[in-house]
Parts: C-alpha cells; sequence; structure tokens
DNA sequence: CATCAGGGCCCTG
DNA sequence: CAGGGCCCTGAT
C-alpha cells in the first residue's frame, strides 16, 4: 500500500526531551515496522481503522524541545483523526511528563545522579498499543532475541501490511481481532509453537471486548494488573513490562527474573554475573526510589545498551544470547 | 549425532 | 508452591 498523502504537524514536548533516547531503545528487538537514526524515527501506526506511516523529526533541542511529524496516509486525513493522533502520540511517548521532579529527588544520588545527568531528556514509553505489545511480549517469551524477531517478521509477512511512504518500506501491524479466521494450527505452522494458542486466545479477547485498553487506561493498578493476567498466556514477566511500558507505572516492580538479576548485580553492586546478590538485596536496593524505582531501572538500563551501541560490553553478551 | 536451555506460562499434584 | 511440558533453535 503507497501512501501519498502528508499531513505535518510540529509537537513540544516539555522540557527537558531527548529526542533520540525518547524515540530509540536499543533494548528493545529491532522489527520491519520501524527504523531509527540520529534525529529522525520512522514508525507505522494501524490507529482508527487507518494505516499510517509517520517519520519524526528531532527540529529542536534538549532544552527547547520541538518535533515535525509527517503523517502520510493513503487519502487525506480529518482534522479531528489527526488531533486524536497526536494525543495518542502524546501519551504512548510521555511528551508531557514532567521530568524535573524525578531528577530534583534523585540527582545527587552517586549510582543515579550521572545516568540522569547524561540521558538528560530520555522518556519512558512505547510506540505500540496495549494489544501489540501483547503479541510482542508473547514472542519474547522462552526465547532468544534472534528467535523472537524471526518471530514477529513472519507475522508481519502473513497478517500486517506492507507500507510504502517516503521511498522508504515497512511493515505495518494488523488490528485487534483479525486474527480471528486464522487457525491455531496455521500459526503453529509459522513456527510460533505453544505461543500459537496464546496469540489466538488473546487477539479473540480483544475481538470480543473482554479487554479494552482505553477502558483499562482509566482503570487502578490493581484492576489492570489482574485482567493482563487474565490472559491466556500473559503472565507477571510480562504484565510487569506491560504496566510500565504502556500503563506508565514508573513505580511498578515486582518480579526480578534470574537474567535481569545478574544484570542488575554488576549494574549496581558490581557483581560477577555468575554470582549475583540476592533478588530480596535488589528490591531493597531499589525501593529507596519509590514512586520512580521502575523509572530508575529504565534509566540505567537504557544507559547501558546505548553504552553497548557504541563499544560491545563482554559480560553483558554472554548474558542477552542475541 | 544427541542434549539442553532459552529475555515464561500453564497445569498438575 | 514445585516441577514438568511446551515449540523451535543454536550452542555444545
Amino acid at each position: 500500500m503507497i501512501l501519498e498523502s502528508v499531513t505535518i504537524v510540529e509537537i513540544k514536548p516539555s522540557a527537558p526531551f531527548h529526542f533520540d533516547t525518547t524515540f530509540h531503545k536499543p533494548a528493545h528487538f529491532t522489527s520491519g515496522d520501524n527504523y531509527w537514526e540520529s534525529g529522525i524515527r520512522w514508525q507505522t501506526f494501524r490507529f482508527l481503522g487507518k494505516y499510517l506511516g509517520v517519520i519524526f523529526r528531532n527540529t529542536g533541542s534538549v532544552e527547547i524541545p520541538k518535533i515535525e511529524v509527517e503523517i502520510y496516509s493513503s487519502r487525506p486525513l480529518a482534522n479531528d483523526l489527526v488531533a486524536e493522533f497526536i494525543q495518542e502520540i502524546q501519551y504512548r511517548y510521555n511528551l508531557n511528563f514532567d521530568l524535573n521532579h524525578f531528577y530534583q529527588h534523585f540527582a545527587s544520588d552517586t549510582k543515579v545522579g550521572p545516568v540522569i545527568k547524561k540521558m538528560r531528556g530520555l522518556r519512558p514509553g512505547h510506540q505500540d498499543s496495549l494489544y501489540e505489545y501483547l503479541i510482542i511480549g508473547i514472542v519474547l517469551q522462552n526465547c532468544t532475541v534472534r528467535r523472537s524477531i524471526q518471530m514477529m517478521q513472519i507475522l508481519f509477512e502473513h497478517y500486517g501490511t506492507l507500507l510504502e511512504f517516503a521511498g522508504k518500506q515497512f511493515w505495518c501491524f494488523w488490528d485487534l481481532g483479525d486474527l480471528k479466521t486464522v487457525p491455531e494450527a496455521e500459526l503453529r505452522s509459522l513456527k510460533l509453537g505453544y505461543r500459537a494458542k496464546s496469540i489466538k486466545k488473546t487477539d479473540d479477547s480483544f475481538a470480543k471486548g473482554v479487554v479494552n485498553e482505553n477502558e483499562l487506561r482509566q482503570q487502578d493498578l490493581d484492576t489492570q494488573k489482574t485482567k493482563l493476567l487474565n490472559l491466556y498466556g500473559i503472565g507477571p514477566a510480562t504484565v510487569g513490562y506491560l504496566l510500565f511500558d504502556v500503563f506508565h507505572h514508573w513505580d511498578y516492580l515486582d518480579h526480578i527474573s534470574p537474567w535481569e538479576q545478574k544484570i542488575y548485580s554488576k549494574l549496581i553492586f558490581d557483581q560477577d554475573p555468575n554470582h549475583p546478590v540476592t533478588v530480596r538485596k535488589l528490591f531493597s536496593y531499589f525501593n529507596r526510589f519509590g514512586p520512580y524505582k521502575q523509572l530508575v531501572i529504565h534509566y540505567l538500563w537504557e544507559d547501558l545498551w546505548w553504552q553497548r551501541k557504541n563499544q560491545p560490553i563482554p559480560w553483558l553478551e554472554k548474558l542477552i544470547r542475541a
């Protein structure tokens, strides 16, 4: 599908804002629906029934932020839809989030202070809808990064739509409920394994309205958590990521998996990853960051992965099996 | 060649 | 609450 109609909108995020660390998270695996280079991000969206190809450009600075958003579509977009889309973008990338409160509290912390200084303006957030994030979460489970990327790619090729805009091509997600007519056996034949069942059931729950993202955003944390855990194939690890990335609970920390335990042990206590500190000790360390404890982890984590982009980190390579 | 564990989760006992 | 099974893949 070729998208030729262009709408241009300017967004002014709250300051400070750092474009690259917000629009590119090197810790996330790459997928065929986006691309990043310094100062520019391509991303497709399935939004309110439309296929959108979007280019975000950094046209400001950390202290005077500005983003130019080019929205490509097959036909001209109604103003209302554009406004709603921009609002959604501001939500997903937390463009109005006030980082100053967080910074003031922890600027003097010996471990975290230098990182928030270095990563000044980084926003948490994620480009995908809840439904899309769930699919990614399922595809991540119990396998290596390479396999996750393969499964995501094959899903795009079978159920996504290839969009062309501004001379580039990217895959776009299918809509929730679109897998209704797809038999579980077909997903299995695409080498999704036992995840086929989880994907089918999750898709079905959205199609039937058992889960509705906009409603869920209005609910409290416990309701969100319960509803997400009720989805077949979704457990505490995936829910942890969702509550932070999609529902923006900056303090949600409930679960530290063994591989994360090793990485945090090295980062915080400089422990050999083969002899990590106890999970208990990690919880008690992170608890000091109260309402921002998961945000602190996000900062440490992203800092580490940005470092890795510039120069491989031997102890980390062994743990991530990229 | 065979075996095993991986950026979980479900189900059973 | 512990532990086996699940799909497939690459490492050993």
